[in-house]
RNA sequence: GGGCCCAUGGCGCAAUGGUAGCGCAGCUGACUUUUAAUCAGUUGGUUGUAGGUUCGAAUCCUACUGGGCUCACCA
């Protein structure tokens, strides 16, 4: 659909053209910036302290973020990643010509704009610009929402009015970034957090690998696929729902500790903690097992916090929580009857869980398995008080086909979750390393799906066939960034952690 | 996918079946130290889309589209 300008768009249109005709570029390609605006403001403040204060001549660079047209004298605040800095611009320093830019309003708000001067303080206190030169960088056609500012003598910024229909945001979310300073800020925390979590693994040791996106046969989760085919191979692929097979098949190849950051795709609902792809971290390590693991986490989470927020203490839903190690660790088993009362080694198959659940009256699809029956129990009764960071480990066998058995119990493996403010951020396991039994996970759970569960586990081959040349005992794991963020950044929604969330088509 | 709620100028909101208004932004004018600048004037809406009820619909009904919350599946 061809842009249609609307009222104010059309404004700004006839403005870009009286600019062409007074031989004004609205969108030069020379640039030159020799401080941004907290530079500008700092270096003035240090020569205003010495006793003969030298003059700061600047260059500053930005956006147009508020404009007081005083007759012949002017006033602006321009915006850039750094914060605000104050133009003080006068008809006499600028030129009759120039002023006129300013003075007829063929700069707008939301325009980017170059200005050269000496910093000066207003006689309101500001430390401003004095500006001798200005320069239109980039004329917006279509303005942002308007958001005024007042700061308070205390520092505090006040805004008036707001853009905050998030459907547009999540939809224009350059337009949220550029007038939402608050969102702005979340995504540089986001990003600190994977620059964390990546310089703690480094720093232990791991080698940071990528693994195929597109893959033939997909596994390593209880997932639906993506299915997406190449034309030239005419081979159907899937969009990886998992690494772990693939970084697995890495410790086969002799390294001793991989981790991959990167995307992960799962065909199924969305909602406020899932996202058709989403940010995934996984690490695999040699010699380690699930406990060694359980270590690493907590180290990393609570470096992560730190680094990202400046404190393990964080505020999630208006509640403290320290995540400073160690934190609790509990058996499922406890745990679940711990919140719901029940024992369930008191009902050791299926079909007698499947009764007891039914007979306190809670809802459960007829015909699932032992675990995912503990899993439900779970996550009804258990996971929302999960608040504090919890390790829940020892998890049922047969949910759980990639976990070595608890050794002397058939019906648990070494696996764990843990979870911080009621929501499961991650996945870990002393991975199982024989091939037999690996096999024999696989069948069963082939055996599962047809029976009805439908989330497939498709046998994969070529990873037996790698576990079978000896694969060194290793304990894996699996973080979802995305809800890491949320937590450590108390953001309600995991579309507010993603700078594009997945939107249906407008049609 | 089910349930509930929402959709009105660029943004934020009002109008309880009877003339679609307000603030900010915009536009015109005044102003050489303002800062949510101020003062005077002023433009802008087929009320998400398509039907229906009614003398009359932003308002009631139906369907559709998009969004939010929530339940189910999942990380």
């Amino acid at each position: 659909m061809p842009w249609q300008p609307n009222k104010l768009e059309a404004e700004r249109l006839e403005k870009l053209r009286e600019l062409e005709a007074r031989g004004v570029a609205a969108y030069p390609a020379r640039v030159r910036r020799t401080h941004s605006a907290a530079q500008a403001i700092a270096a003035f403040e240090a020569a205003e302290a010495q006793p003969e204060p030298p003059t700061v001549e600047v260059t500053v660079c930005g956006r147009i973020r508020r404009v007081n047209i005083k007759g012949k004298l002017a006033f602006m605040h321009i915006e850039d990643e750094s914060g605000r800095v104050q133009l003080f611009l006068r008809i006499n320093d600028l030129g009759e010509d120039t002023y006129a830019l300013i003075a007829d309003k063929l700069v707008d708000t939301d325009d980017f704009v170059q200005a050269t001067g000496e910093m000066m303080r207003t006689r309101a206190g500001e430390v401003s610009v004095l500006t001798r030169e200005f320069v239109l960088l980039a004329k917006s056609l279509s303005p942002l929402p308007v958001i005024k500012q007042s700061v308070l003598d205390d520092g505090t910024v006040v805004e008036y009015g707001e853009f905050n229909d998030k459907e547009t945001r999540y939809r224009q979310r350059y337009a949220d970034l550029a007038v939402n300073r608050s969102v702005r800020d979340t995504f540089v925390k986001r990003s600190r957090i994977t620059t964390a979590c990546r310089r703690f693994l480094d720093d232990i040791g791991f080698l940071e690998v990528e693994t195929p996106v597109l893959q033939p046969i997909y596994g390593g989760a209880a997932a639906r696929p993506f299915t997406t085919h190449h034309n030239e191979l005419d081979q159907q692929l899937f969009l990886r729902v998992s690494f772990e097979l693939y970084l697995k098949r890495l410790l086969v190849g002799g390294y001793d500790g991989v981790y991959e950051i990167g995307r992960d795709f799962r065909n199924e609902g969305v909602s406020f903690k899932h996202n058709p792809e989403f940010t995934q971290l996984e690490f695999y390590k040699a010699y380690i097992d699930y406990r060694g693991v359980m270590e690493i986490t907590e180290r990393m989470v609570a470096y992560a916090a730190e680094y990202a927020t400046g404190s393990t203490l964080i505020d999630y839903h208006g509640q403290q929580i320290e995540l400073k190690p160690p934190w609790r660790r509990v058996t499922m088993r406890d745990i679940v009857k711990e919140h719901s009362g029940i024992d369930y080694m008191d009902y050791p198959t299926a079909e007698l869980l499947e009764g007891e659940i039914r007979r306190r009256g809670m809802q459960v699809k007829p015909g699932l398995p032992w675990g995912k029956l503990i899993e439900h129990l779970f996550s009804d009764y258990a996971e929302p008080k999960l608040i504090a960071p919890t390790i829940v480990h020892d998890y049922p066998r047969d949910i759980s086909p990639f976990a070595k058995r608890v050794v002397g119990d058939d019906l648990h493996v070494e696996r764990f979750e843990f979870y911080i403010g009621g929501m499961e951020l991650g996945n870990a396991f002393t991975e199982l390393n024989d091939p037999l039994d690996q096999e024999q996970r696989f069948l069963d759970m082939a055996q599962t799906f047809r029976a009805g569960d439908d989330d497939e586990t498709p046998l994969d081959e070529d990873y037996l066939r790698a576990m079978r040349y000896g694969m060194p005992p290793n304990g894996g794991f699996g973080m979802g960034l995305d809800r890491l963020a949320m937590v450590l950044l108390d953001q309600p929604s995991i579309r507010d952690v993603l700078l594009f969330p997945h939107m249906r088509d407008l049609k």
